[in-house]
DNA sequence: TTAACTGTACTAAACCAACTAATACAGTTA
DNA sequence: TAACTGTATTAGTTGGTTTAGTACAGTTAA
């Protein structure tokens, strides 16, 4: 479901964190959907639970979880978490954007740059 | 010259390796001048030598500047810097597009907010 | 040559965030 | 009741960043 990558400088929560967030507003975790338990899934990734815990801490504060006590974790994909991720994303965009025009590159080479990496479906 | 944000989680050198490249790069540091002596710059900043010195030897490596022992460090700006530096960019673009994408955004919607923040000269 | 600058190298210690470890408490479910 | 769930707390380890101090060698100008 999620991987860990050790070398990935980035700490072990902000991965879990961030995969679970991309695969929650992407949809591939549905809405009401079962999280794995905090322990369940240190366990079975080999980690301490209090690092899971603090991954889901920070997806709820998101609002892309919700956790109940004695129930569990449950997806509960918010428009705010949506939105907070968009802006954050366009943040980041333009950032890229703005350091390549400082190079030299002009928008249409920048457009061009966007669409090759990827397929545009 | 260069600025240190301590409120800033990145470290120190980071900030100056990559404030300097970004001066280099886009020819605000003009090829063949004096960068500030270690000593100089940790004085100015008031901060410790042996970080200067590390944010340098990356500069180095990148082959953005040229460090000549009893001499000094020098703007050194090489194709290979700008190719390195406009390769991770890239990366960046397309990693923030391809999430943009996903979430549901069409290109002409992610064109238009690459656009929106920047005025486009 | 001398003095003051330059980059570079090295070791030791302080510091802090990340992570681990162990334990405990309370709510839920079968 | 037993086994699960999230949550909280404390303590300890680890690794990267930064500081501190010292040292060596090359350059420059008086």
């Amino acid at each position: 479901m999620i991987q860990i990558n050790y070398r990935d400088p980035r700490p072990i929560y902000e991965q879990l964190r961030d995969g679970f967030r991309q695969l929650i507003l992407t949809g591939v975790l549905a809405p009401d959907e079962k999280m794995p338990s905090v322990r369940e899934l240190a366990a079975s990734l080999a980690i301490n639970p209090n690092t899971i815990q603090r991954a889901y801490r920070e997806l709820e504060a998101e609002g892309c979880i919700c956790s109940v006590p004695g129930r569990g974790s449950f997806v509960c994909k918010t428009d705010a978490a949506v939105l907070a991720r968009r802006t954050e994303l366009t943040a980041q965009l333009q950032q890229a954007v703005g350091e390549l025009r400082a190079l030299g590159l002009t928008d249409e080479e920048i457009i061009a740059l966007m669409k090759e990496g990827n397929d545009h479906d």
